[in-house]
DNA sequence: GCCAAAATTAACCTTGCGTTAACCCAAGTT
DNA sequence: AACTTGGGTTAACGCAAGGTTAATTTTGGC
């Protein structure tokens, strides 16, 4: 899958032995021996996951992940620890700690959690689906419980606007700008877009999804939260 | 906090325990006894995290998870098992679960984890909850007591005003310098607004909320403080 | 350059927010 | 008791925001 992690880890024995394993899995890991040296690197590269080493000399897993969090990088973390106590986990929890590994692990364990983590992050789904409403990027086609919409490009474009912020009130400026950018046409064409994005959505008379927030803007979700 | 999950376990004694718990902690918790329902329950509403027992009869958690992942939800996943065998594991995140514990679990640890996953992916609605009252700033929406109350825009950030400023008096020219700045309506207007948010506050008999502090201004808080 | 699909425009209708003014009530003042 | 003051309640109106429809223009593939 190609991923690019970084393993902080003293033991250097430990640390090739998981670098050789996962180079089999064609997940590339950059490797640092202590804390001061990860935050570097962390700073200079964009890694996909980060795996820490609780236990180590000067500085240890813990005290990196929370300099982490201070300095905005928000790279997930799996903290790898030889002790199984709860005190430990909620340390690392609450250092803003992703997931946790007790040593010895699995290597198998250990390639599976790194790919939920970096799937969860990178997000690169090709499918949108919310309240039976399934939007397809590939294929630029929208169904509602599995009934095909006949959507035009700009109808797909709000609805996926609205899917990715679903909750959340969008205001006329925010999608004017996201579907024309800066230079948007002076008349209600967004209205009519959205009257026509409504009808193919409603169709047999299914509920309403995009709400309208009077004043505010517009808000897909659906009628009951 | 104020997360929304929802628990897909048979055993129904385990179940209220974890409830009970996550209520405690202000963690709001759902609950299906089977797996059917959990779709179900899934397609209708949105959750933040779902607990899904690996161990239940007809539908066994892993189908549940591949069916959600079927379906195109993406809600976030963590398997309880009684068992801590690799493969369970395995079988586990290839089916699309995001993380995993081991029964018994410490309510803490299971608390942890679920900060952890709703954290990344509702970490962009903002709330602010007192006294019953949910005010819901991405969705410009409020409840109380889970009632919606209808609100206009202003009626909203009024609202909004005197709960940010709880139990502190707000003046008269306070509320009216935030709402319009410094131009402002020449007649009672403020009143008026302030008589229909009143009026959805406290339907249902529900106790007054907003007190008048005569002379000096309004204050938000509860009545026997 | 033709055609169909998509986008834009304009005109018109409907809804709902904000403001206003008038009135009510209770408590305090003269 | 009449008047003043601070606040609560109600209904009416105007206007802006939103919804609907149809006609016209633009776009892109052939």
């Amino acid at each position: 899958m190609n991923y690019n992690l970084l393993l902080v880890e003293d033991d250097v024995d430990l640390a090739s032995t998981v670098i050789d394993y996962l180079a089999l899995e064609k997940i590339y890991c950059d490797h640092a021996s202590n804390g001061m040296l990860a935050i570097e690197l962390l700073q200079q590269h964009q890694f996909d996951v980060v795996i820490l080493d609780i236990n180590m000399p000067h500085m240890d897993g813990i005290s990196v992940c929370k300099k982490m969090r201070e300095l905005g990088l928000t790279t997930p973390v799996i903290m790898l620890t030889a002790r199984d106590t709860l005190e430990d986990k909620l340390a690392g929890f609450n250092a803003g700690t992703d997931d946790y590994l007790v040593k010895p692990f699995a290597m198998l364990e250990l390639v599976a959690r790194i790919q939920v983590l970096a799937k969860r992050i990178s997000g690169q789904t090709s499918k949108l689906s919310l309240y039976g409403v399934e939007l397809n990027f590939t294929a630029k086609s929208a169904y509602r419980n599995n009934r095909k919409l006949s959507l035009t490009p700009t109808g797909l474009s709000i609805l996926e606007i609205l899917m990715r912020k679903a909750n959340n009130v969008i205001s006329r400026q925010q999608l004017i700008q996201n579907i024309w950018g800066d230079f948007s046409p002076e008349s209600n064409s967004l209205k009519v877009h959205l009257f026509k994005l409504r009808q193919q959505l409603n169709q047999n008379g299914a509920p309403e999804l995009i709400h309208t927030v009077s004043g505010q803007g517009f808000i897909f979700k659906s009628k009951n939260d």
